[in-house]
DNA sequence: GTCTATATAATGATAGAC
DNA sequence: GTCTATCATTATATAGAC
């Protein structure tokens, strides 16, 4: 029930503690856990710092509550967090607004390190497996000697555009990684790498053979 | 002068204004700067809290002289942070036991962002540029149709690497990315990939034909 | 449930003796 | 140069009125 009234855009329509833990991951994403204080978060969800104690405890539960929140909301959505569907992020948060602090806070709690790091980057190793298995049954993708090992450097390929995708934008001239210049940029030339491949065939056996010796 | 007598290993043996540095080195490295306080750094230095300030002023200000240490001694290493060069951090850390809290430092340092992260991001993708110029004279290297993305590409992979090959050594069943296992299994499927590619032609084609559009 | 006011602890930084 | 002692600020968390 409530399906048609669901999803009210103003902010003060929610409750004081969803507000409270809405506060807390834009806060959290945008500055850090450490550098965020309680006080700023009752300003943002427009209520008193004890409020927010009372409600969640301390501060670190309420770290912990944001943490379920945006890992339940992400579970649903596989696609996220690919290098392959990397430039599709920019289009699935224009239609999506409501999901870019999430996306912030997790891209945060990957660059801070801890749990939710390893849950996320382990995550990021599966999908890569899945599509590379995926995509050998098709015809598209070369079946890798080692999957494990190649799904699990695409993960780390992954993480590191998606915390660096500014930095990679800011070096080609852009502002962000969702730029469609960058993105036709990164697609051709990561398609490039991916296909053709950067090695030329002497070089890549030259090294094979020192790697197994 | 001085030069048979240089490189005590005994940090008593130090200024305490060089133990401040390299124990603050030492904790923002392995803790974060946030994380650590002034009264650790004074209790691993041997020293009072009162003298960590008197010396550099103040936290952030012995921050900045971390940073500056730290990137005075990477300026000489061509080779680090480099995701060519990955697999060799682990002897190159053997041979050179004093860098290892430099470059868990300079790692950190990428985590948390700032202008550290953005000098050493943006080396790592001139230093990738470089070799891949080089690569391409030799005729090792296919030259890339947009060296200049390419290069940023490599370099926020190297990023990833960097950053999270802890995670990627788990992933695998080991413990860091410099122990054999591990540098063997990512040579040989980093190798494959960069040089056969993951993509088939079909698959590739498709791939550029739709980003053109 | 929510607020105001406060307790308590820890922090970065200072002052002054030696 | 170095220490001890302390200040002033800020943080989380609590207590009690409404």
């Amino acid at each position: 029930m409530f399906s048609i009234l669901n999803m009210s855009s103003d902010p003060a329509d929610l409750l004081p503690q969803v507000r409270i833990r809405l506060a807390a991951l834009e806060l959290f994403g945008q500055e850090g856990f450490h550098k965020t204080t309680v006080r700023q978060i009752a300003a943002r969800a427009g209520v008193s710092p004890g409020l927010v104690i009372h409600h969640y405890g301390s501060k670190d539960a309420l770290r912990q509550a944001c943490d379920d929140y945006a890992m339940q909301l992400t579970l649903a959505e596989k696609t996220l967090f690919m290098v392959g569907t990397m430039t599709s992020v920019g289009s699935y948060m224009d239609d999506h607004p409501e999901m870019r602090p999430v996306f912030t806070y997790l891209v945060r709690s990957l660059r801070d390190g801890g749990p939710v790091a390893e849950q996320l980057f382990a995550r990021m190793c599966t999908l890569s497996r899945e599509l590379l298995d995926a995509g050998a049954a098709a015809g598209l993708i070369h079946e890798p000697s080692d999957p494990e090992a190649t799904a699990a450097l695409l993960g780390a390929m992954s993480a590191g555009l998606l915390v660096y995708g500014d930095l990679y934008a800011r070096q080609l001239g852009g502002d962000a990684l969702t730029d469609p210049p960058i993105v036709q940029r990164y697609t051709l030339s990561a398609t490039e790498m991916f296909s053709r491949g950067l090695f030329t065939d002497a070089y890549a056996q030259a090294l094979k053979a020192a790697a197994e010796s």
